[in-house]
RNA sequence: GGGCGGUUGGCGCAGUUGGUAGCGCAUCACAUUGACAUUGUGGAGGUCACUGGUUCGAGUCCAGUACCGCCCA
């Protein structure tokens, strides 16, 4: 990165490694490398962003792309703009994925956890996991992101599973965490419980079995001597502790109080009745199967029923005397149809009807969900809930963009009880033992000695671990050193400022930090939550691996470069956090204007190289001069105002707009002009060095690469350029004196000339260099006065053999052509014919154009209502711009007269 | 069933205090290399899903309808 001369394109992979090995050679990624601010402690100055830590299972994909440049905007701008900034990398244990993914590939070569025993198993899956941090910090590497790689942490590391153990005790001692029965989602293929939220439901065709179990009363009224009870599960009924139906249904009053015997396996059971019965559902009779179904179990519980369980943790009938010999050991949808089978034999099967209900699925591997009754840890999440709830209300808390605060509030309001220990191998064990004598529960961060309750010394530790989630929600804290409340990061870096990430984990994630930050470090881990869109493919689909519809954003960066691909994401983000279709030819969109940047570098770069390194001076600017930093002083400006306002998408587009639309296709193309005059060639260069070096550090955050790999070229002398990488020079702050609106309407005439002259040009098929004589009539002051002070930008810009301006009212001039601009005439004489037809589709054309708005204008100014309740500034400019337009209708009119 | 989001030129999308509809791509014509053909110049293309309301004025606010998508039960 020495030499001043660029290449004639762009090469993304010519640059982008080297760079990324420099600033990482630096250690620039780290807080400690920053200059630190004149004002303000190390605490106050700072900004954090923890990264959401993607799973080791896998690779990164397009959210990830999205997601970590996001957060690279914001932590390249804030590092800028001098403060201590910490961007907090790594990644998630992600306990049921992981061991999945490793017990997958076990089966493929013939081995199996179990077999293999937890302590083999898990030296196998630390190996996996490490290899694949490996290589998803490769691939964050490639999309040029700047977390401080030296403070990278895992969930297992052993600080955060200090935090997990210390967390898990408090929570604990405070009553927030309960060890207890309950039904919950349990995956047969997992072999463990789930999470509410980890259950997904979907719509599934099936049946409505119903099945006759004969009153085994003798008091029995009924003339079949049975009671019909309708069920979506037969093969469960063997664990039915009884048969419910509403109190008040008259067809069953007879029925309550009596017992029935359960077919196939003949136990005896009571008839009870409950409101919670819907008479119109199936046969209004519900056999109740507390072991193995949500509501039964709560209305076993109310009915104080003992649960019997006949499904095993594979899903599997036991092997028990409540089970039929031969359904014993059979998976559970075998024994479904066993059943039926059985029952229809028996005479018992009254009928099978179809029936769509939703049906449970594990969301990592997609099994039927059994609910199950077992014995699992809780989290209380009320009283937690209730502080996350009051930090919203105090606005310690808030959402981007703002709608998302409705979901997290219903959700949090209508929270349940969060179950968190999982049967599983991989992740934090949870920290509880079981004393062998008396069985009682002991939590602490260490195993304890004596039993508190009979003092034996001889413990069963717990074997379950915690969910996922659990140690995901200590993330912002844990990461930082908590619970050393005197550890430096905790204290200078804690709470985080934002939180970046997709809503699908507003409530596995976000919701559980708040609750766990504020419950344990008092404050809201974050102040702010922005959330993202979903990135789709170009048809708008969801992409997953099923659908083989996803795309690699390494590869994407292979073919376009990690800049021109980041600036297409940046550039389609929205504020309202729309979901992003994202196709090839946006991306090439990306590609081209690094190019573009790249080239009109090139040039600025090829010119300055004799420059002295004095600031602009302001004396001795041209109107173009002063008129490009006008507009580089106002996209200063709405650059800082549009990323302090999370407007990623606009701040694209303005960098964009006045890169190329201003700079490149108005200033560079004078300033050749410029460079060529003596009197102008220094300032000149100041000027051109000033806006190349505004656009690069203004289009940083947002492009790493091209903007360091350039911006180290710029000479070494210049005041503006003496860091070492551009990643710690000032972001451009904007000199409002220099923003100047006056000019900028004076150059909106001036421009707007020299398009309507190349228009004619074209119409005239006269060539772009052929010299061409123009006369200009600006009877109106203003435009005299912009006319005056642009024509020498007109004549660069319109190749002008002569030209002649009038502050009159003058004769149109033979053999022309005209266009009328502000409230002037521009004609252009042509020596040939005028081709008077087309000359008068022109004017007639713009006439009907400005007739329309006229008409529009005269409604509005001829309307009471409107001059009396519009606003005066609306109703002034509709009077000038009124004035304007009928000045340019008389000027139309009076030059199509002379067409004629 | 409840909630949320979307419907704007051929395609993809902007448009937050209501004041004459913008961008990119594609398209048509011209230009052939002096930073860039990964280019330049100019043009064409829209009754902002529909209905009604509020207002002097609605793409923008309100109510309803249709279709598409997501979340929750």
């Amino acid at each position: 990165m020495s030499t001043a001369t660029l290449s004639k394109a762009y090469d993304p992979k010519l640059v982008e490694q080297s760079v990324y090995t420099f600033w990482e050679q630096h250690q620039l990624f780290q807080p400690e490398s920053i200059p630190a601010k004149a004002v303000g402690s190390a605490s106050e100055n700072a900004f954090t962003i923890v990264i959401p830590p993607p799973n080791v299972t896998g690779t990164l994909h397009m959210g990830h792309a999205l997601d970590c440049t996001i957060q690279d905007i914001l932590i390249r701008w804030h590092r800028m703009c001098g403060d201590n900034t910490l961007w907090m990398p790594g990644t998630d244990h992600a306990g049921i994925a992981t061991q999945n993914v490793v017990e997958k590939q076990l089966r493929v070569e013939g081995k199996s956890k179990d077999a293999l025993g937890r302590e083999a198993f898990l030296k196998i899956v630390w190996e996996w996991a490490q290899a694949r941090k490996g290589d998803i910090v490769n691939q964050f590497k490639r999309m040029g992101i700047s977390p401080d790689w030296q403070r990278q942490r895992f969930t297992l590391d052993e600080g955060l599973s200090i935090a997990v153990r210390e967390a898990f005790v408090r929570l604990y001692d405070k009553g927030l965490i309960y060890q207890g029965r309950y039904i919950v989602n349990w995956c047969p293929r997992c072999t463990s419980a789930i999470s509410d939220i980890e259950t997904d439901y979907q719509d599934e065709e099936s049946f409505l079995w119903e099945i006759a179990y004969p009153l085994s009363s003798e008091k029995g009224q009924s003339p079949e001597g049975h009671l019909v009870v309708a069920t979506t599960r037969p093969e469960t009924m063997y664990g039915d502790v009884a048969v419910a139906v509403h109190p008040e249904d008259p067809r069953y009053q007879s029925f309550i109080g009596q017992t029935v015997r359960l077919p196939l396996s003949n136990r005896e059971i009571p008839i009870i009745a409950d409101e919670y019965v819907d008479r119109e559902f199936g046969t209004g009779a519900l056999k109740i199967t507390p072991a193995h179904d949500p509501n039964d179990f709560l209305l076993g519980q109310k009915h104080k029923l003992e649960p019997v369980w006949v499904l095993d943790e594979h899903g599997r009938l036991k092997t028990d005397d409540a089970v039929p010999q031969a359904l014993q050991g059979l998976e559970r949808f075998d024994a479904r149809q066993k059943t039926e089978e059985l029952l229809r034999e028996a005479g018992f099967l009254v009928s099978k009807k179809e029936h769509s209900h939703r049906v449970g699925h594990c969301q990592r591997c997609n099994t039927t969900i059994e609910p199950l009754l077992s014995k699992q840890w809780f989290v209380k999440t009320k009283p937690l809930a209730e502080r996350a709830l009051a930090s919203l209300e105090a606005g310690e808390l808030r959402f981007i963009p703002e709608r998302w605060t409705n979901d997290y509030l219903r959700w949090m309001t209508d929270i349940q009880d969060w179950c968190i220990s999982r049967q599983l191998w991989w992740g934090h064990t949870i920290p509880a033992w079981y004393c062998k004598q008396c069985e009682h529960v002991h939590v602490a961060t260490v195993a304890p000695i004596n039993c508190k309750e009979c003092g034996a010394q001889d413990f069963r530790p717990e074997t379950d671990v915690l969910d996922t989630w659990f140690s995901s929600g200590l993330w912002p804290f844990s990461t930082m050193g908590w619970p050393h409340l005197d550890a430096p990061d905790f204290k200078t870096y804690y709470p985080t400022s934002v939180l970046v990430t997709g809503f699908d984990i507003i409530f596995f994630w976000v919701a559980r930090m708040v609750m766990f930050g504020l419950e344990l470090t008092d404050q809201s881990p974050f102040h702010t939550v922005y959330i993202h869109g979903l990135i789709r493919d170009e048809k708008g689909q969801k992409m997953s691996k099923s659908k083989g519809n996803t795309v690699d954003p390494v590869e994407m960066i292979d073919a376009y470069g990690c800049d021109g691909f980041r600036f297409a994401l940046t550039s389609l983000i929205t504020y309202g956090g729309q979901d992003i279709k994202l196709a090839k030819d946006k991306i090439e969109t990306g590609k081209l204007f690094c190019n573009k940047l790249w080239n009109a570098s090139r040039f600025v770069l090829m010119n300055i190289e004799e420059m002295d390194n004095q600031p602009v001076n302001l004396a001795e600017c041209s109107l173009m001069d002063r008129w490009i930093l006008s507009r580089y002083h106002e996209t200063v400006q709405s650059v800082n105002e549009l990323l302090s306002a999370y407007k990623f998408g606009e701040m694209a587009g303005v960098i964009y707009e006045f890169s190329w639309n201003y700079v490149c296709d108005w200033y560079v193309e004078y300033a050749k002009k410029q460079l060529k005059d003596p009197a102008l060639a220094a300032n000149t260069r100041r000027i051109l060095a000033l806006l190349l070096d505004g656009m690069l550090k203004l289009a940083h955050p947002m492009m790493p690469y091209i903007t360091e790999e350039i911006w180290q070229k710029l000479p070494k002398h210049l005041p503006y350029c003496d860091s070492l990488s551009i990643m710690h020079a000032p972001f451009p702050v904007a000199d409002s004196t220099q923003i100047d609106n006056h000019l900028n309407e004076t150059m909106d005439v001036i421009l707007e000339s020299i398009r309507a002259v190349r228009h004619i040009r074209q119409q005239y098929q006269i060539a772009f260099n052929t010299p061409v004589k123009l006369v200009i009539e600006a009877a109106h002051p203003p435009d005299f006065q912009a006319f005056s002070q642009g024509e020498e930008v007109l004549r660069h810009f319109i190749t002008v053999a002569d030209l002649s301006l009038s502050p009159s009212p003058i004769e149109t001039p033979v053999n022309s052509a005209a266009a009328v601009v502000s409230q002037s005439r521009v004609f252009i004489l042509l020596e040939g014919l005028i081709d008077t037809s087309q000359e008068k589709t022109r004017m007639e054309k713009k006439q009907a154009e400005l007739l329309k708005e006229k008409a529009q204008l005269d409604g509005m100014m001829s309307n009471e209502g409107f001059l009396a309740r519009a606003p005066e500034a609306v109703v002034a400019k509709n009077k000038a711009r009124l004035e304007e337009l009928t000045q340019q209708l008389q000027l139309l009119e009076s030059q199509l007269a002379q067409i004629v």
